[in-house]
DNA sequence: TACTAATAGATACCTGGTCTCATTAATGGA
DNA sequence: TCCATTAATGAGACCAGGTATCTATTAGTA
């Protein structure tokens, strides 16, 4: 498990090498501690693991890592923005409401139907974004289990 | 056009009534400078309009209105969250990223076919979020005259 | 190895929003 | 119609998340 985590981070510096950015020990730091994370975090979870990196030095990573695409920007139901690890290109997120874990969306091809009706309101469509919200099944098949 | 507007804004204050809240002179002046309003908005631009009311206030009285369903809040391609009058009920937002105006997204049916895809992911679907960017039939039809 | 641009850290600042608390004002009952 | 009650206001402190600025370091290269 270990070396996976690890193997993860790397790939991340890689992605910031790969643009031209430097490798360098807080950014190291930064995407060990997103590697740990096994759900969207803040910039505060990370603050916490790390609390000998400077305040901006974090903000600046993450960001960074948002425009390389290696992390992306979830909407909570209650409008809060988390990060989240990107699995690259156009997706959405199936949120649980209860464990706060998220998965992909995928086989969801609402590009199609959005084109259509936008299309009839006179709207040219550039983009669109989704969050989906719900209980995973782990949550689900508990809940059926306390009743 | 002045009795439109009046109108609209008595409407959001018989709103709040019925749910029991205190028709107050500080609220008549949210109601009025929100019905003046012919966009999206933030609370800033509310107490732009209103530099003698405390914005705490401001903030008040948008929060009660969103909670009782005359306003809602709208997600930016940046993540900013702006207010906006609300039709009531769920509905999503066609939101032009040329001039900031925004539509409401009607006939465009995605429940169904999200629901079809959570199951599929063991998913137990309890809400949405969905946002729609793009140019308006105003801003297209000016972008084709440019060129 | 020495240079130089990129990066880091500290810290001030900004924006959007909430909390507290003393003061004021809208209601409804006598 | 006046008064008590209770909700609402305003001022200002505070908070969270994020950016800007400036000086000190450091990674990568000549």
């Amino acid at each position: 498990m270990r070396k996976r985590v690890n193997a993860l981070a790397e790939q991340l510096l890689e992605t910031l090498e790969e643009q031209g950015y430097r490798s360098t020990s807080p950014r190291r730091a930064v995407a060990q501690a997103i590697a740990n994370q096994d759900k969207h975090f803040t910039a505060e979870d990370i603050r916490e693991q790390l609390p000998a990196l400077g305040r901006a030095t974090i903000f600046r990573s993450l960001k960074l890592l948002v425009e390389t695409g290696v992390l992306c920007r979830v909407l909570l139901e209650d409008g809060d923005l988390h990060y989240q690890l990107s699995h690259r290109g156009h997706h959405h997120h199936l949120l649980c409401v209860e464990c706060g874990s998220s998965q992909d969306l995928l086989g969801c091809d609402i590009e199609e139907l959005l084109q259509q009706t936008s299309a009839s309101h006179g709207f040219q469509l550039s983009g669109h974004w989704l969050e989906v919200y719900g209980r995973c099944r782990l949550c689900s098949a508990r809940e059926l289990a306390a009743v």
